[in-house]
DNA sequence: CGGCATTATCTGTTGAATCGTATATATTGA
DNA sequence: TCAATATATACGATTCAACAGATAATGCCG
């Protein structure tokens, strides 16, 4: 169902997926989130591990939640390498 | 489907039930994830915002994934009072 | 009760996330 | 092209997660 999220990068990918879907800008969803424009911007590159309260409050400001799946046994594990 | 995090409240009790059902002890979860007991306990507790790394490595370490999902339909909604 | 295992809590320290603010660099539209 | 808008970066300051390392509290079973 929803993107699996195992890292950082994989977060910024999706949150930027779904503010461009909405229409909305940077500093729109730092707003609603109630963070920095600058910090929403680091959060999208992956640049930063953000905090479970700074994620939850992000997502949420673009209507979507957090879950927790079982792991899905998937062919290739690029982290055994 | 999996269940929905929106506190660190959610997440500690998502955490201790898996690991239960495991039957791992808060050691066993920490070696793996490669943090201290102390923090494992403090994360289940809800004590603590974690880093969105920690999380992950927790849940990996339990066999589960983070997943963004769309938010579910409005209800009710307790943090309106 | 007594003792072992497990979990919770403490102190001080370190590093990283976030802040405020400002500015530099795209990107877009007229 | 030019200007407005949007995104990325910079920098010092503050806050807080995570650490090491104990120890205290709790749970469990003989």
């Amino acid at each position: 169902m929803g993107k699996i999220i195992r890292s950082n990068k994989d977060l910024g990918a999706a949150i930027r997926l779904a503010r461009k879907n909405k229409d909305l800008r940077q500093v729109d969803v730092a707003r609603k989130a109630s963070i920095r424009q600058a910090l929403v911007s680091e959060l999208e590159t992956g640049a930063t591990t953000a905090k479970l309260d700074t994620v939850i409050r992000v997502l949420a400001s673009l209507d979507l939640d957090l879950s927790i799946v079982p792991r899905r046994k998937t062919g290739f594990d690029p982290t055994a390498y």
